[in-house]
RNA sequence: GCCCCGUUCGUCUAGGGGUUAGGACAGCAGAUUUUCAUUCUGUAAACAGGGGUUCGAUUCCCCUACGGGGUACCA
């Protein structure tokens, strides 16, 4: 067999936002396909219109943008395979449908949704489960049991029907998976899935199977939970005579809730408190809003490093991985088979190391927004020096306020514990005295402060800790922050003398 | 119920017939420091259980348990 071109596609449906999940399949295929000098391609699945949610696609498309997943052909941007919507792809797959009735592997079937319904729920009173197979499918009603007059005469009369694959009797249907190897089935297990549905519109499985033949595809990379009906894929192929161009397949292990157990769905995000969406999103009809990665604060980059890792590793010690460097390193081979429980401080050490990647204009440009929000009023480099001393010491951006307000606004009450702790009695006194020193000294850096207390404390005989556990409370308001010598360098000398001013007036002992 | 897939520290994972079973996050302890955090160093922590195969199994096979997925005219 000749090499063929590498070409992947993600193919969502458009019945709400992307899960976090979902992009990680995207991602997964988008590695695949660079890694290999291939196309990614963006197919959207609407073959239910009853599920389709507006907004939903946009959503998609915004999303896989924002993490940096770029489409070499898709909606939004055709290519030789347009159109790239099933729903506009309506007419093309009913002569599939067709060719399948013609040699036989296929049927008609007129058994109403109510009466599938009436004997599901029957065989479940008896604590079995329906099937329309192999089985079965002889005492329903189909092209298969009535006579043929009566079939026509019912297509003619243009009653509805649905177009159902012939599963075989008793034989293995084999699917070769990249990541778990062979895996085979029954076909009596199998059931005649609906292909065809009543409203003309294929099901999944037909159109995926349509679209990945006549969209070329290579590989489809898809979540564990379609590898059930790998087999009826494959045997589409088979009987649609496309066995040797049938694409390879590779299903990704599923992300997990980090307690407990199950798959990690929509609810388990705002109740563990980390997103499981990329973007937020507001649901159209019950108006609930479902928190997004981008919304709280986290780096794209770091958004795809951590994807990556979860479920996948490059068997070296790095943990950080550039997209480029993604892309050089991934393999469908390193994918593992089981599922990966979402890890929410992982996730936020990960933004932690994209963070303090960043420069102090990149970090302002994101910042910036917040400040304006507080009404905070200062000029570009002031804040940049700012963040400058307390990047290190935060997540997100978001958390850079609470790590700086005090650079903007200076404390109006003091934490109560601090008080106690390190408010002494004679603090008023060193800090006058102090504050007079300040008021001396001809330049108000860093460095000259430091030498200045440190003579301060010499004559006093006072240790450093006795000055400037109380010094900190007065500008910060608390006994946390960085460095006192950059604080008081940054805010000036008269801000500094007014706060210590204000705490010896406030600070009632 | 039936079918399919899986199971290495709390979590993500490396490894693989003979290893001190390695790393990362989180935890704990220490160091640094004017505080808090960062950072650094150290430390604790795992092969689900039972049978085989083998000189030797965590690694290969089988069974059980557990977990996950599927079982729609949804994708």
């Amino acid at each position: 067999m000749t090499e063929k071109r590498v070409r992947v596609r993600f193919a969502p449906s458009p019945t709400g936002p992307l899960h976090i999940g979902g992009v990680r399949t995207a991602l997964y295929n988008y590695l695949f396909a660079k890694k290999h000098g291939g196309d990614f391609i963006l197919r959207i699945e609407d073959t239910d219109q009853a599920r389709y949610v507006p907004g939903a696609e946009e959503y998609i498309f915004e999303a896989l943008t924002w993490v940096g997943l770029t489409f070499d052909e898709g909606v939004h941007i055709g290519g030789a395979c347009a159109p790239y919507r099933q729903s506009e792809r309506k007419s093309i797959y009913k002569q599939y449908a067709e060719a399948l009735l013609q040699n036989g592997h296929a049927y008609y079937a007129f058994d109403t949704p109510g009466e599938l319904e009436a004997i599901r729920k029957k065989q479940e009173s008896q604590k079995q489960t329906f099937q329309y197979g192999p089985l079965t499918r002889g005492s329903m009603k189909n092209s298969l049991t009535l006579p043929a007059e009566d079939v026509k005469k019912k297509l003619d009369s243009g009653e509805a029907f649905v177009i159902r694959i012939k599963i075989p009797d008793n034989e293995d249907v084999v699917v070769n998976d990249l990541i778990r190897g062979v895996v085979s089935v029954q076909s009596n297990q199998l059931d005649d899935k609906v292909l065809f549905k009543s409203n003309g519109l294929p099901t999944y499985h037909l159109a995926n199977v349509v679209d990945d033949y006549l969209m070329k595809i290579s590989h489809v990379i898809r979540g564990e939970e379609w590898l059930p009906s790998a087999p009826l894929h494959v045997l589409l192929y088979k009987y649609l005579g496309w066995e040797n161009d049938m694409p390879q397949f590779a299903h990704l292990p599923l992300l997990l809730k980090p307690d407990g157990n199950g798959k990690l769905s929509k609810r388990d995000g705002d109740r563990l408190g980390f997103p499981v969406f990329p973007l937020q999103w507001e649901d159209t009809v019950s108006k609930e809003v479902s928190s997004g990665y981008r919304e709280s604060g986290y780096i794209p980059e770091a958004v795809v490093n951590l994807l990556a890792f979860l479920g996948w590793n490059p068997g070296t010690e790095q943990e950080l991985f550039s997209m480029e460097e993604l892309i050089q390193s991934f393999s469908i081979d390193r994918i593992n088979k089981s599922g990966a429980k979402f890890d929410a401080e992982k996730a936020k050490w990960y933004n932690h190391r994209y963070l303090i990647k960043k420069t102090d204009e990149e970090l302002l440009e994101l910042f910036f927004p917040m400040l304006i929000k507080k009404g905070i009023c200062s000029t570009d480099d002031y804040i940049q020096k700012v963040i400058s001393i307390v990047r290190e010491r935060v997540n997100f951006v978001h958390e850079l306020w609470d790590q700086a307000h005090f650079f903007f606004i200076a404390p109006e009450s003091y934490d109560e514990k601090a008080v106690k702790e390190k408010w002494k009695e004679n603090s008023p006194a060193i800090l006058t005295e102090l504050a007079d020193r300040f008021k001396n000294l001809t330049e108000f850096t860093a460095g000259i402060i430091h030498n200045a207390v440190q003579e301060f404390l010499k004559e006093k005989q006072l240790g450093m800790g006795q000055v400037m556990n109380a010094l900190r409370l007065t500008i910060v308001g608390s006994s946390a922050g960085p460095d006192m010598f950059k604080m008081l360098d940054l805010l000036g000398m008269e801000e500094t003398i007014r706060r210590i001013e204000r705490a010896i007036n406030t600070i009632k002992k």
